[in-house]
DNA sequence: CATTTTTGTTAAGGTTAGGTTAAACAAGTG
DNA sequence: CACTTGTTTAACCTAACCTTAACAAAAATG
């Protein structure tokens, strides 16, 4: 059931530019909002669900790479495409670093754009299945609600989380009983697979292991080499 | 630590170039595999399995998108970057409609080539483990499971297998009741076949035989020169 | 049947991954 | 700037894993 136009938010200052963007975006129908620079773009994006992102890099206030990180921090997934003046090495490795999927150097042609946002939108379609943004979780006796970053263990106090800590039990949460690969967990949330990111994880893994502990039926095993597991028994 | 390496599969007909990409990939961590045309390059795509294709777009005989066609038609979600002498509008459409998850203009800056991978990986992350393995063994009363690497009988608690445990096991299981040679075992698990491999391997039977000792309906037979061979009686 | 080759088994040694705590660092806030 | 919160890095230790060595038993060889 998938014909509904794919909505876009494109950030960019230039407003000639913008506009004409724009329409020829809306023309090669996508659902395109304009916003005119990075504090309104990340408040249109709160307000809304969007498919893909196109964030001019230069930008007053608040660049391409510092909304495009705050854009990250709400949703791991949308696909995020910048837009360069020039082929700044220094800019395209930021970029990355910031969660892009892709980036285009001005001028571009814009058939070449409408092909890039094809792919992408291409790809994301096979994943998302897996995509599905699912915010609480029942484990063991422990309620987590991940959207609000707290896990209760029965009647007492909520247990605040932090976003690292968060992040880390809801994956393992979605693989529950399941393998969760240390290279998973280290790409989606740490963004980057190395020997510190991954001794990082490990402290995070304590921590929640010392949460956990309150429920002696929920624990995270861990699978030499591989990842982690967070098994509940089904007692009794 | 290391995460397995990832394998690249590189066609570039220009050898100079192709090989000071590859050493420049192997040094980063990727395991690159060189072909030197279209043809020798689908070879080598049907023989084994990639994470990530280069293809140079010009290139004798079979070109870089007519390679990405063929590809495609064998696996639809491996990521296929190309790289193009220069930014020719009709071959990025061409790319991009053949299937490609990005491209490059030559000269690129290889730092930039390394971020699009990393970028590119990480996409694909979520999906990647879905190959088409399989995992879970009965074994007399024994259950294998190879994903989580345990061994169960009946009830009692699981048994936590090594990989080299596991994946002998493992192998030994999919012959079951055949031979299983020992040059199988060698090449697939410990990737060498001399004198030392080979004990080390009879340490591991070593071990399994004591796991499954608990089953007598189960056992590892010695074919003398040859391998192993995993026997189930089936009773009655 | 003596000799060589292959296999069975156990134990020692070395290497790497993981568990855990605490200190350092970074960013945001009163 | 002191204080708080989140995260990384360091340090130290233990557990897991794999190879190698050593010696014994079995099977092949001539």
């Amino acid at each position: 059931m998938e014909t509904a136009q794919k909505k876009i938010l494109l950030v960019e200052d230039d407003p000639n530019f913008g506009i004409v963007l724009k329409d020829y975006l809306s023309m090669n129908d996508f659902d395109v909002t304009l916003a005119k620079n990075g504090m309104e773009g990340f408040e249109k994006f709160k307000k809304d669900n969007y498919d893909i992102c196109i964030l001019d890099v230069m930008m007053p206030y608040k660049d391409g790479f510092t909304l495009a990180k705050e854009i990250r921090e709400k949703n791991e997934n949308v696909p995020i495409v910048f837009l360069t003046a020039k082929t700044m090495k220094e800019d395209v490795l930021k970029g990355y670093k910031a969660g892009a999927d892709d980036y285009l150097n001005k001028p571009f042609d814009s058939e070449v754009l409408l092909m890039k946002l094809k792919a992408i939108l291409q790809r994301k379609a096979s994943n998302t299945l897996a995509d599905s943004k699912q915010f609480e979780f029942q484990i063991g006796n422990f309620h987590l609600n991940s959207k609000l970053r707290f896990l209760k263990y029965k009647d007492e106090e909520p247990i605040k989380l932090s976003p690292k800590e968060n992040e880390l039990l809801r994956l393992l949460a979605l693989h529950e009983n399941d393998l969760m690969p240390r290279e998973l967990a280290l790409t989606k949330i740490w963004r980057d697979d190395n020997y510190f990111t991954s001794r990082s994880m490990d402290v995070y893994i304590a921590k929640l292991r010392k949460y956990l502990k309150r429920d002696d039926v929920v624990e995270i095993l861990n699978i030499h080499g591989e990842g982690f597991r967070l098994v509940v028994k089904n007692g009794e």
